[in-house]
DNA sequence: CATAACATGTAATGAGTTACATGATTAA
DNA sequence: TTAATCATGTAACTCATTACATGTTATG
């Protein structure tokens, strides 16, 4: 389980509240770890509990912000947690059910969800060449710097992957380009 | 959800008992859509209520074989199903985070994890190369045929798409190639 | 028959999602 | 000062995982 995990390490890079983590998560590293706000509250109170981290505000507030911060124990748990290792993540995905469910019954109309989900990683992937754009490249030595830089690449790599990937897809499901939507 | 429907799409390949639809899993489809023969028999409980399967022997049978067959409800749902739409799987993946971390609270010793898992990638496309190899290249106008061989190809290219990847992340780690090991 | 392997199933737990509730802050 | 938005939180539910239980078939 990563979640918790997640949030030592954007803690570790600056202190925030549950909504501040929510809005990083939207931002950066959620593009390889979602989780919604509820999620993130949970977790930030299971881990001020074990000690890992404290809150400025001590008592439950609603309403008013609370900043997290990491403490010292929380960054060895952290530390212990990276060299871990783990299985490969499971790879599901719908879509691909869907392309061999309609290989299996016949054509039912799968073209305009490919066709919207290509435009969905498109963008995706125009935003992660926007980030790439605005990130300096990384001194020869400083290897966080790689390693964020790493991370984005993959992110890059995946949406070219499914663009490639859903491209194909369609010249098989709709082999007229030019043709009306979804039969 | 797609496990349903995974399910309705290999029984709509051919009847099967539960543990024939776990083995089933194990060597195609499960590579996109996993799930544990505890997972399977539950669905297929619930399908048979619903009516969109039925079973030979009708009542439960401990130790015997059940065989499953596809029902008209079962494959008009799945032909509802195929055109529904869906979100793109969110990504998750605890490597990222943990590059991420590393990046984050200094280096901890990840470079063994990565050489496991390309290793583990490594296998599974091999894997994938020995299905390509065994199905023959369908024939111009197959169209079921040609989706099941992209199916197969977004497996290959998302192992290649890992083991670029992770061999990139050992170059950041672990930057003399021959030393020792997790440092 | 005794044992191993196979096939189906139950129970407990935990992670993730969705819907909703409530207090604080900001803006009209 | 009312309404909108933000921030935190509770509750119910579903999906998935893990461990275990029980019966059947095949093998010596």
């Amino acid at each position: 389980m990563s979640l918790p995990h997640a949030l030592l390490t954007s803690l570790a890079e600056r202190p925030g509240s549950g909504s501040d983590l929510a809005g990083r998560f939207d931002r950066s590293i959620g593009y390889f770890w979602h989780a919604t706000h509820q999620q993130i509250y949970r977790e930030l109170a299971r881990m001020a509990e074990a000690g890992w981290i404290e809150s400025l505000p001590e008592e439950s507030t609603r309403g008013r912000k609370r900043a997290y911060r990491l403490l010292p124990a929380g960054r060895k748990e952290l530390k212990r947690w990276i060299a871990l290792g783990g299985q490969p993540a499971p790879l599901r995905d719908e879509l691909m059910v869907r392309l061999w469910a309609d290989a299996a019954v016949g054509p039912a109309g799968l073209a305009k969800d490919v066709r919207q989900r290509l435009q969905l990683h498109q963008d995706m992937l125009a935003r992660y060449q926007a980030m790439e754009r605005r990130e300096a490249p990384p001194a020869a030595d400083d290897r966080a710097a790689a390693l964020r830089r790493l991370v984005l690449q993959a992110g890059l790599r995946y949406e070219r992957y499914w663009i490639e990937l859903l491209l194909e897809a369609l010249k098989t499901l709709d082999p007229a380009p030019g043709a009306a939507d979804a039969a």
